[in-house]
DNA sequence: GTCACTCATGAAAGATATTTTCGGTTCGGC
DNA sequence: GCCGAACCGAAAATATCTTTCATGAGTGAC
């Protein structure tokens, strides 16, 4: 009932009250449920609306053209609408983190808007200029090293897998040993990201202190850009941070943050590199194209 | 500005796109015509949406069918209510793909964007009651295999770390054939997930539909409801599927969408086995941190 | 290439909803 | 009590929606 201020609900009820006087009593009862729920009626037809009502569907008409509209079937549709409106009106209040008993309708909806969330904070806290030079290191690059561990290396795998695609030479180093033994390999010009949420993830900052020691560009994607990580780090792009819950694990919105970033890294490569990146795209979906017909069906 | 959440014509949009490949020429120009003109459409009749895009009443019907209405007299009520909602809304719509020159910034802002309309579109458009069925299956499972391949494998690895950290045994198989021989394994109560977007990738269907035989409960996380995979499917989760550019692949829009997905499916597990999984998530949880104390520094 | 077959499609018949017509009813005034 | 005017609803008329069915285009098998 708060719709007192200029929107079509209040027109309509307004207007009700407005006519109720040179109404009848039949047309009065018509437009007295129309005003009460204008969901429920518009899910009704005349004869429905006029059982509801005790009158007839002639009734019904009238009651329409009284108030503007050419007949009921456009009364109806204007209800739909007002329903639609006084529906989304509601707040939405995803204020609490998820509970145990919340009903599984619940959670996605409160997840879907946690997420959101957190990409709406790590791109308004992206640093450009920062993803800018990641950007151009990496299209520049011989080769880039990835690392990232648990779910901070699923992302670094969705960026490798990426980069591929798009011919770039790019590996996922999860084992700690060996991203540091093929760390020394890397020289000016190859690339070394660093991913993990906290910072201070040991075993991945160590194959970034060695490729940062050998004269690689290296970069970090981390939720903490005071964090030990940074230190080896020529360009560190952050990632959001957002409040956790029991329910809902802080690694769950840095990998939505993490994605984000990484996202942004392949596409400004693939910008800077469309000349060929295009071509290696088109290919590698035509090649996925024919393997899914192939067996399906 | 608050059209972050479940963007009103997103719904409908996204269900056109989720449903139009399966869909016929002509009903898929008149689903373009409602997904683009929804106030428009409302004011027509079949006879007049029937000209308007050059067919017959028959395949409006038909198309309204489709969408998930009983006819076509309800779709257009649906239409008048998206109708007002737009009106009220005025969402200011990032409508341009992004371009190869395209500066960064944009880059970052235009990808966010797009990710949170698939949130959104994605919880708008998933089936809480098959999730709810999924999640019970999951919670009382001996076992879950996880299968996907290329970016949605990663998804597989996703949910299975998670499941993994409360206490479940889940497996996650990228290798078709390793995959194919564990689903022989499977029986009845245990879990076999498949993951694919198009839902007609061989390599996933063919283990699934070998669990499926084998009287494993069986889910399908896909963006194509109608494809093969649902066949072997007691389950069906469905992804959206957004509009896909040269520089935004489809592959982004599935994998965050799929990643919501499995969100749901491990906060809804983790609810229901609480009493367990909240110490295990609490043990893996100090254990990490013992690992990153250790190190950093 | 040809044949058989499936499936998409629209024309038209059929069903439903809406609008109009029209006659009965009520109510107030004389 | 009689008259007239407005109200009202039943039912006819119309518009709209839904279903059926025949046709033809496309597709795969041979």
């Amino acid at each position: 009932m708060k719709e007192i201020f200029g929107s079509p609900g209040g027109s309509l009820a307004a207007k009700v009250r407005t006519l109720a006087p040179s109404m009848t009593r039949s047309m009065q009862r018509v437009a007295e449920a129309v005003a009460n729920d204008p969901a429920g009626c518009a899910a009704l037809t005349v004869t429905g609306l006029a059982e509801l009502t005790g009158t007839s569907e002639a009734t019904v008409v009238r009651t329409a053209r009284l108030l503007g509209y050419p007949g009921y079937r456009d009364l109806r549709l204007a209800l739909a609408g007002l329903a639609a409106q006084q529906q989304s009106g509601r707040a939405p209040a995803i204020t609490t983190d998820i509970a145990v008993d919340d009903p599984i309708a619940d959670v996605v909806t409160k997840l879907a808007y946690e997420e959101q969330q957190t990409l709406a904070d790590t791109a308004a806290g992206l640093d450009t200029v920062q993803l800018g030079a990641a950007v151009t290191a990496l299209a520049g690059a011989r080769r880039t090293d990835v690392y990232g561990i648990g779910a901070s290396g699923l992302v670094a795998q969705d960026l490798t897998q990426k980069l591929l695609r798009i011919g770039l030479i790019a590996h996922a180093h999860s084992d700690p040993h060996l991203a540091v033994t093929n760390a020394v390999q890397l020289r000016s010009g190859d690339v070394a990201i660093a991913i993990t949420h906290s910072g201070s993830t040991g075993d991945v900052i160590e194959p970034l202190r060695v490729a940062f020691e050998h004269g690689a560009t290296t970069v970090a994607i981390t939720g903490r850009p005071d964090s030990s990580v940074t230190q080896y780090a020529d360009h560190v792009l952050t990632t959001s941070t957002s409040r956790e819950s029991e329910l809902r694990p802080a690694a769950m919105s840095s990998r939505t943050s993490q994605l984000l970033v990484v996202d942004c890294l392949f596409v400004g490569v693939a910008q800077r590199t469309y000349e060929s990146a295009a071509p290696a795209l088109a290919a590698s979906y035509e090649a996925l194209a024919h393997r899914h017909r192939s067996i399906s069906r």
